[in-house]
DNA sequence: ATATAAACGAGACGGTACGTCCCGTCTTTCG
DNA sequence: CGAAAGACGGGACGTACCGTCTCGTTTATAT
């Protein structure tokens, strides 16, 4: 994995293809960062990284999939909530999720989701890792919840869950309203509420 | 259809066509119902309507708005929605959006938005009029449910809003459960119990 | 008072406007000299001259018949060339010529002639006017000296004028040397050794 | 970048297609032979040739250079004219250029001279193999016969290579006389008459 | 005096072509 | 062999002008 190299001599050989795939989804990451989804071409990528072209076409299919593949590379598991309540636990997340989102980087990730072929595998994998994990772990939260009788088990989970976890990209894609901190306590709150026996 | 003229302007040289703004209209809407909004070029749009380039240029800045023009003139103002109570009402617009948005038109809808430069003028507009004015009826929907005492004022009725209307969106557009009614109806039910007083 | 009309036409309406004409022309010739015959459009001359683009049609078919009258405009007819000799009258106007030549306007009358509708009216209109008229000067100064028994008649006097008057446009056009006082000298001076008797 | 290979096969990467280029320039001849001049764009004849657009940018600048290289393409270098004498070999010439620019490609060839700019390296090229080519094949003519002692040497060369060789330009510009093998016959006598000792 | 009518400026129209960017594919050379 | 460099056929971009066509506005006669 670590090719170390001298530097006295730093092109001497191959260059392994691990390297050229990270330079590429680097590069990718920089532009997204500096200049949005929109400029992000392949073409660019390879300018930029010194990639040749048919090596990055040999990793990604599409500008979309190699946006969301350095964009998902960024993103580090989220750790489970701490919390000893549901209350501690949710608020503590949301508060997390809406650090994480209102960047550019959140921007990017909205946009690049709402491009993407919806059916195609890599766009499902991007789903699940870098939208769809913070409900699943919201999951856990409330079924733990349930299971220390601290709330009922809620009737329609699944629409609960998007109460929850929906407002965030809402005001992310639509952007009438800041992502703030105030958002998530509110939305902690209200979903208590909506879940008070 | 208005012949009104504004009194300041003169309005020298010959007007625009409102022929030829329809008909481009008209094809950039065939495009993105038939091809989708990845599809939707000037060119084509030019080519398909038999309007010249530089004419639709002159109308729209980019191809983004062109979607975004086309895909607004469909979307008649949701009329208010009828209903003795507020779940009534709110169970009623709810599912109105569901089924509007449950389709091609919808998901378009949503790529156009991710799409659109956030700052510009005709974003802002086509947002207020096609993704916040649902948003805006059901703000008038609390607030007459609290004058008839039905409900208590909300605290934060901006997030209460987002979490009524977040979950569409949401679903629309990472598409890990479907547009339904029984999403429609669960979305009212547990907002009304989290206005419970 | 004075009944007086055009015997051909009543003319009721506005009369075409000289100064109209006049703005065109004088626009035209400043883009000729500054820009360069590939750069006159008729859409910069009607910006630049403020005159409407129909009226500058109404006048001239194209661009080029446009440049052409510009051209022809400050060319004022060339005076007979004086001198009591062929030799001296000669070298008279050839020195005239290659001064005349030797200008932005020179290569531009060169590049509109090029680019004109070979059998267009305008077109040989001015060829006759600013490109033929020293060659008909040419004939005249030949006659006369014939007359005066100073030359034998020529025998194919037409390939004589060419090869007076040829290689003006010929270096005009190719560039490969100067038009300078020593061509007019030398020109006159090799056709006189041709017409020696 | 420091081990730069020597200049005669440095190439890396794809290199240009001879194929292309020669399509491109087929169909560029075809269009000025077919259409003239005047409807000659890179468009054109990239849609009639199959070749890409930015490929034909990638060989020549402009649709003039363009049309430079397809009408250099199809002249054969002048052979030396034969003939025993001056006069003869003169004629022989002289007869093959008004044969030769007697034609459609002729009129081209003058037109594209006309509308080059005048600096760039590629009208230098254009000029120095179609147009001076027999300029210089005169000059060698009138050298052989001065070692013959068949004539003086001539005083101002250039003027004279400019009186043989001007007036079929200047025909071929200004189309007051046709291109006809008496004026090749006449041009060859009346030089003759002006070098005679 | 007041129509009437022609020419005016402004400017939008359907087009053509421009020259550029990027696509995704393909050759070629080099390490 | 794999990876760089880079040309390829394509397609869309956004712009410049083309020459034509309304517009509403002068400007001159002809009623």
């Amino acid at each position: 994995m670590s090719q170390e190299q001298s530097p006295s001599t730093p092109r001497r050989g191959r260059p392994p293809s691990e390297v050229a795939r990270r330079k590429a989804l680097a590069a990718a990451h920089d532009i997204l960062m500096q200049e949005g989804f929109g400029r992000l071409s392949i073409e660019a990528v390879a300018q930029r990284s010194g990639v040749g072209k048919p090596t990055i076409y040999r990793h990604w299919a599409n500008a979309g999939e190699l946006a969301m593949a350095a964009l998902m590379a960024g993103v580090e598991e989220m750790a489970a909530s701490p919390g000893d309540t549901l209350r501690a636990s949710l608020r503590h997340q949301l508060r997390n999720l809406v650090r994480a989102f209102a960047t550019t980087r959140g921007r990017q990730i909205a946009m690049a989701l709402a491009a993407a072929d919806p059916g195609s595998e890599f766009t499902r994998a991007f789903r699940n890792r870098v939208i769809l994990s913070s409900r699943e772990e919201g999951r856990r939260l409330l079924a733990r919840a349930a299971d220390r009788c601290e709330i009922a088990p809620p009737a329609d989970i699944e629409v609960l869950l998007d109460m929850i976890y929906g407002p965030l990209f809402y005001r992310l894609l639509v952007g009438h309203q800041p992502l703030s901190e105030t958002l998530a306590d509110e939305i902690a709150e209200l979903s208590l509420r909506a879940l008070a026996r």
